[in-house]
DNA sequence: TGTAAATATATCGCGTGCGATTTATATTGA
DNA sequence: TCAATATAAATCGCACGCGATATATTTACA
């Protein structure tokens, strides 16, 4: 029996299963933003990465990973080519030399105005009604928290 | 303005986007499936793979790449890591020498028995109704497909 | 005060994931 | 038939992403 509302699938079927439709969806917006962003030069994580600093200048490595869900691990390579590019600085913070501000350059304050087409081509293309898609991100940020806890 | 059903928001913020949503609930998953899955010595998309041998044994690469959305680049050494385990093997289609087909050794089907446990783990690590869950999981699954079709 | 514990970042190894290219085989059509 | 084209995997280079560990700095507290 599959599909119905109340049982847990005998057999494990990739399409019936959350975490694929998670998996699958998430490789599928990088499909699309690749076009969009090679235009900036940015890889995906990159581009989120300046979002989070479009939106808040000057912060901390850690504060970076908590706000994408990153480990040091993964931000810290990203960061420094992201200062290769000149879209960054990377500095000790003076007052606590264990952290590191990043900051971002003019070059990087000025890469946001072409960016700026791009939510409308990512709302285009997932072909939903905008108040749709905004329900659907909600439950999905949701599901996140729960799993976040869950794994804590 | 921002959340509001009709508008596209003017300022980009991370926890406003989808494809956000969809990045970081596909790493959650990743962070709980992972204790899970050490004990069997998988990695997730190791797993999907399976799940995908399980439903159809002796699959060509291609066949598995189109169920998974993985180029060969991704899966050719995913599966060589597989058949260095002793979960499968791979040998050149007879009718057809540029194919390769994937069958599963006896070590590989009996994986599953220790496998029957995670779809229920997971399922709790949502904490949401089983019905909640299949709904979002189709809406996921519709956008994806939206997704792919601008894409391409 | 001075040492142990905590904190922040960086480094390393491994497994994805993909675009571009290569190699081998099969199909097509002049 | 046989050369051009198409198809299927594999290979290569690069960028994540994370666990484990290392390093540097700060905090706690005996």
């Amino acid at each position: 029996m599959h599909g119905t509302e109340t049982d847990i699938p005998d057999d494990i079927a990739l399409n019936d299963m959350i975490c694929f439709a998670v998996y699958s969806a998430g490789h599928a917006f990088n499909r699309v933003y690749k076009p969009l962003l090679d235009r900036l030069g940015l890889t995906y994580p990159q581009f989120l990465t300046m979002i989070a600093l479009w939106n808040e200048d000057d912060q901390t490595v850690g504060s970076l990973g908590t706000k994408l869900s990153l480990e040091s691990s993964t931000l810290t390579p990203l960061l420094k080519r992201l200062e290769g590019m000149g879209h960054i600085e990377r500095h000790r913070d003076k007052a606590d030399e264990r952290q590191v501000l990043v900051k971002l350059t003019s070059q990087g304050r000025s890469l946001k105005g072409k960016a700026e087409d791009i939510p409308g081509c990512i709302i285009a293309a997932t072909g939903m009604p905008v108040g749709d898609l905004i329900r659907l991100q909600r439950e999905i940020m949701t599901l996140r928290r729960s799993l976040e806890q869950y794994a804590a």
